[in-house]
DNA sequence: GTATGTGCAAACTTTTTGCACTTCG
DNA sequence: CGAAGTGCAAAAAGTTTGCACATAC
């Protein structure tokens, strides 16, 4: 399935693409380039970092990943595209999803109602920030 | 009230601070540091461009300003610190406030009801993703 | 006077770029 | 075959650091 996302974009298919794309569902834990950089390395030594960039680059672009905002000057990626909402821990560099669609649902009713004045909306996350209980 | 801000926090008042927090209200768009250093320059020409991402991150420490999580290696700064929450331009890198007392309610009374295991909320910001409209 | 802050320049990290070479379709 | 993608190494961009000097209190 990893193929045919990258069919349907009409991006060929390469095997670097598909190591990252792999990379990125096994390390789901919202990667840094470096992380699928190091994971990829083990199977695929001679890959290049700015193959990696260009490649997360490009998948980015076709929406088959996304970038996650973060206040880090270091950029974090997402293989999940579908709605969801991220955690955020204030100690940690950790972030985990939040999946809830009444959330979602509640929050496109009450944007239906209350327009934001010169602003078409997209897409709404939340950012979440707190702590991680152990 | 800048002076003050800074006394409260047990800063030193020096004019390089001062100046990096007019910046920060004047320049209300959510500056860049690079923002920042550009219009300090004109009054303060000498300023080292380390001196100022010091001075941000003692004040992002000091809850005085407070970094924003974007999608981009850059860090941007904003300098409204009560609660609010951000519009992000898909077409553009421009960034507004947007306050929404009734809505901060709503979540607030949402997950009061509805826990989230193993987390601990701090914080809820909504990223309002969409266009600008002229 | 002393702890704190600043200026400067060098270093570091992450990401981007250019170009010759390779590969997918 | 041709367009698209890769590898490599150099460079850019943004930020951090170390240290001598300066300043706030």
């Amino acid at each position: 399935m990893i193929k045919e996302k990258l069919i349907e974009c009409g991006l060929k298919v390469t095997p670097q693409r598909i190591a990252i794309l792999e990379a990125m569902y096994i390390l789901n834990n919202h990667p840094t380039a470096e992380n699928i950089i190091t994971y990829i390395r083990k199977t695929h030594p001679n890959i290049a970092s700015g193959t990696v960039y260009k490649a997360l680059d490009t998948l980015v672009e076709n929406e088959i990943i996304k970038k996650i905002k973060t206040e880090k000057d270091i950029m974090r990626y997402d293989g999940i595209v579908d709605q969801h909402h991220h955690l955020f821990g204030s100690e940690s560099d950790r972030i985990e999803d939040y999946t809830d669609a009444e959330l979602d649902k509640l929050l496109e009713e009450y944007f239906k109602k209350k327009k934001i004045r010169g602003f078409k909306i997209e897409e709404i996350k939340l950012q979440i920030n707190g702590r991680f209980l152990k």
